[in-house]
RNA sequence: GGUCCCAUCGUCUAGUGGCAGGACAUAUCCCUCUCACGGAUAAAACACGGGUUCGACUCCCGUUGGGACUACCA
């Protein structure tokens, strides 16, 4: 009842995640987008989306619907779905707000050109001096009217000259900047449209974002931001700001790496839960000591005082366990509608299909494995006839159990050819001969193969006539 | 170069001043017809140097190392 109290006086929790549609969502987004959407649920709030395309160049076609496809596929549904705010839609909202910004004074014109800024760079540098707008137009108070329509021009932030500047970070603690270092930042481009840094605070004001979880490279830039806020005279959001996903080697998470686009994951065989599982461990972890984790136990346990400072390693070899361990939780019909996203439909109506998923469950670490586990049970391999003999024992013995087995399994009738019945028959036999020279040669002759499932389970799903037909053929070359 | 962030087994982490614990991976053993599962055991870490304190992985300072940022990219 408390918790209810103090749930509706609080201001109710929104977040967003605000990708730039410049190519795949890649695992360090979703972690991003996985972290704001735990926050989120667990605080009854709401997680939003949005696209932040104000760079053209950078734009790839079709990363928008990839990244929602992505998002979805994880179950990271945003709560905005059918209107997602795109900033390259909003450019006159920009463009308003940052006029207005240089009628207050807080914002000016600047039509230094690009060569001049950039020799100026080169100079600054080679002086071992840190590069910044030497302010040419910072006090010239051209007028929009002079610049608009008629010559290439850029809008630039007045940042103070002097003072502190302290971010309250969620995860960090206090973080302080000094003023004078940081540079008049663009915030309108020659081409119109908004940088980050202006669109992101415009956004977040008008969406109503109560926590800004972003990754730890946006912590330098958000002293930029705070001034922002407090030239529009708005109540900024409270910000957190993640630790990075590494490379083994320490370094950015890059193509060089391997996989680093959530579909890639997809395909390889990963299932949704065992990749949320596995990123949210990556810098937060549960009060207790549990690591295999569902969504609702995540969600339930999340908060941000739990999250990392340092960065942590994509370690694959922990994925596959977690992946492993919810391949066996997974129900057959969910596994079912997985593997049909690798191997197409057609291949999960095959026959026995739903016997087969349920016997793999238990030995696969990844999907993807699955079609080559039980590429046997279609087609028997060739094998050479040694493979039939058990360690140290002989051809002959081997001859000997499987005609024996032969004829005790000649005498099940069809319908009664399951597990637990040739169980009963058999294994009488292999306790009185030994398990190894009857097992062994039984199973090889069955699968072809020296490692498997064990032969009753093969016999089932292979049926009587294909069992009798399989152990005929080891017998042909024991002969 | 400057600014900022970070630092516990190979990896993910627990730890908030009092014996450094768990998980993945690795190795060995048990279970077992094989593989997988499961069970047990082992090896494995507080980057370094000062300070504060009866006592420091923990607090402070410095060093070293790693990372981010320093764009009309996000």
């Amino acid at each position: 009842m408390f918790n209810f109290l103090k749930n509706i006086l609080r201001k109710k929790v929104v977040v967003r995640f605000a990708p730039s549609p410049t190519g795949e969502l890649h695992i360090g987004g979703a972690r991003t987008a996985f972290f704001n959407y735990l926050f989120a649920k667990h605080n009854g709030g709401k997680f939003l989306l949005r696209i932040e395309d104000t760079d053209r160049e950078r734009y790839v076609e079709g990363s928008v619907e990839r990244i929602i496809k992505s998002l979805a596929w994880l179950g990271l549904n945003p709560e905005n779905a059918g209107k997602i705010m795109v900033q390259s839609e909003r450019l006159n909202i920009y463009k308003k707000y940052a006029f207005e910004l240089v009628e207050k004074g807080n914002a000016y014109v600047c039509i230094c050109s690009k060569e001049k800024l950039a020799a100026d760079q080169e100079a600054q540098m080679k002086a071992g001096k840190p590069p910044m707008y030497a302010g040419y137009c910072r006090e010239a108070g051209i007028k929009i009217s002079e610049v608009e329509g008629k010559k290439s021009y850029v809008v630039r932030m007045k940042m103070p000259k002097s003072g502190k500047i302290i971010v309250d970070d969620l995860i960090r603690g206090r973080v302080e900047f000094d003023a004078s270092l940081i540079d008049d930042q663009v915030l309108l481009k020659s081409d119109g449209y908004p940088t980050y840094h202006l669109a992101n605070i415009i956004d977040d004001h008008e969406m109503g974002i109560t926590h800004v979880i972003r990754a730890e490279e946006w912590l330098p830039s958000t002293p930029k931001h705070k001034i922002l806020y407090k030239m529009f005279g708005w109540q900024e959001p409270q910000f957190a700001h993640l630790p990075m996903i590494l490379a083994p080697d320490k370094s950015k998470l890059s193509k060089r790496h391997g996989a680093t686009g959530v579909f890639e994951y997809k395909n390889l065989g990963y299932l949704p839960e065992a990749i949320l599982n596995f990123i949210g461990l990556l810098g937060w972890h549960p009060k207790e000591d549990r690591e295999f984790l569902s969504l609702k136990e995540m969600i339930k346990e999340f908060s941000l005082d739990r999250v990392q400072k340092s960065g942590a390693i994509f370690d694959v070899k922990k994925l596959n366990w977690l992946n492993s361990e919810h391949i066996k939780k997974a129900s057959v019909t969910e596994l079912k509608h997985s593997l049909a996203d690798i191997f197409g439909h057609e291949f999960i109506k095959k026959d026995l299909i739903d016997k087969l998923i349920f016997l793999s469950k238990e030995r696969m670490e990844k999907l993807s494995d699955f079609k080559e586990m039980n590429e046997f049970f279609f087609n028997l391999p060739s094998y050479e006839k040694s493979m039939l003999v058990w360690k140290n024992s002989s051809l002959e013995k081997s001859l000997e159990n499987l005609k024996l087995v032969l004829e005790k399994i000649s005498g099940v009738e069809e319908s009664d050819f399951k597990k637990s019945k040739l169980e009963k028959i058999v294994m009488p036999l292999a306790d009185e001969r030994g398990r190894g020279d009857v097992l062994w040669p039984l199973r090889v002759s069955l699968s072809g193969k020296d490692k498997s499932p064990g032969p009753f389970d093969i016999m089932d799903i292979l049926g009587k006539q294909e069992t009798i037909r399989r152990i005929n053929v080891a017998l042909e070359k024991l002969k």
